[in-house]
DNA sequence: TTCGCTGTGTGAACACTGTTCTCGTTGTGA
DNA sequence: TCACAACGAGAACAGTGTTCACACAGCGAA
């Protein structure tokens, strides 16, 4: 038998996916969190009862757009980590081009970055499928770690003397969760990387920067490259 | 006359706490917006029209928890300053009492913090009170960095240098916005801090860490002062 | 080919929501 | 004591998510 695609089949992905696209094209003009099914289904035509039958609830259907999301950041990082690294360049500038991927991401899909990490979207709550979705992008930050520590980028022996005791052990733990070979430190290392390009995305979006360094990457740059610059041996 | 508060003015004011109150309340076990008026009224057992008398929409409720929010954030965060400024610690100490206060108060009002930082609220658009609030906080974070330069902690020809162009003239811009004498260097190296401050809060409490480094202060504290330690001079 | 089932769409209904309006009542300053 | 502003109640309107009974279309099996 396998996969008996049919016509029907097709024609539910489709009007799926409409909806969805429909939902987005609100949101971004409304804002999110705003999103009204009876809009959606006003815009397409439809009864709003009619809805119920691709996507069960208005979560569920939240739910659907946030791994979309997801996926589609996780999906631009991961390619660009592909293409970079194929260049033969070191870890770190590999993760630049990452860095600003993903802010790039962010700057130009700025509904789906509300949607993934405002919390206080009014009633969802989030699922086991969106903590699938968001480990992707973020296995790309662990590749990049276990590249630079490789590539002796990271000054593993004297981060991890500075780690606080507890935390060195929490991040063992986490070190051997992961596939890798990690060293404390050096995922300490990147989980400071990661609060700053995250820190720095979020206060941008946000308009908590003074209006003169807003939307601007090189503050983002100089940033990240501050941080990094920690990390590197022989200081 | 003065201020003549009579009894009405009184009352008054009195209801407006206990409306809001009322309304944390509901926040607090309901997730944020999901504030209803209907179920606040119902609460204090008033007709929901009543609540207009206060209030004069759902949003401006939202607008005054929101300034109370930042003026509680300021409150704590200023006085940490000043107390921890008294013992004469340098200012690289006194922003990490700052930090771990304000990663504190993060932590113990989730709401509050989604309030506040939270772009996506349904249909709340920010007024200027809110941004006149915000700009309390982080006033400190500007005489910190000043307290910081006037202490020599940074390095502030080699930060200047390492900057972009473009991105210098930015922070000059901003740097005679302020009433202090602020390098572009320095100024550039306290928006790094803020960035690793905010980004570490923001992804422990959205969950976004991997399990055994969240709610880890010990993480948090060793994020900034790597952040610090490229701030300073002589490395 | 016809039967029956499943998938899809409809429209009415329910319980909500924010908001506005009109109508009383009640406290306060003159 | 009077007049007026402040306050509260209740009904109403338009909007929401969601459910339900119903009707039709398409498809597999008899």
């Amino acid at each position: 038998m396998g996969e008996t695609t049919t016509h029907r089949h097709r024609r539910r992905a489709e009007t799926e996916a409409e909806i969805k696209a429909h939902a987005w094209a609100a949101m971004r003009e409304s804002g999110p969190a705003v999103l009204s099914l009876r809009h959606v289904a006003r815009e397409m035509g439809m009864a709003p009862s009619a809805l119920y039958r691709y996507f069960a609830s208005r979560n569920d259907l939240l739910t659907a757009l946030i791994v979309d999301a997801y996926e589609s950041l996780g999906e631009q990082v991961n390619e660009t980590y592909v293409r970079a690294s194929a260049t033969g360049q070191n870890a770190f500038e590999v993760f630049m081009a990452v860095a600003h991927t993903y802010r790039g991401w962010a700057m130009s899909h700025r509904t789906e970055w509300a949607l993934i990490f405002s919390t206080s979207l009014p009633d969802y709550n989030g699922t086991p499928e969106t903590y699938a979705a968001a480990g992707r992008s973020f296995g790309v930050l662990i590749q990049l770690t276990a590249d630079a520590v490789a590539g002796g980028l990271i000054d593993v022996d004297r981060l991890d003397r500075t780690l606080d005791d507890d935390l060195r052990t929490s991040m063992r733990v986490w070190a051997e969760h992961t596939g890798q070979e990690l060293p404390a430190g050096a995922l300490a290392g990147s989980m400071w990387c990661y609060s700053v390009m995250h820190g720095a995305i979020s206060l941008d979006l946000n308009g908590q920067f003074p209006p003169p360094m807003a939307d601007s990457p090189a503050l983002f740059d100089s940033a990240l490259r501050a941080m990094l610059a920690q990390l590197t041996p022989t200081d």
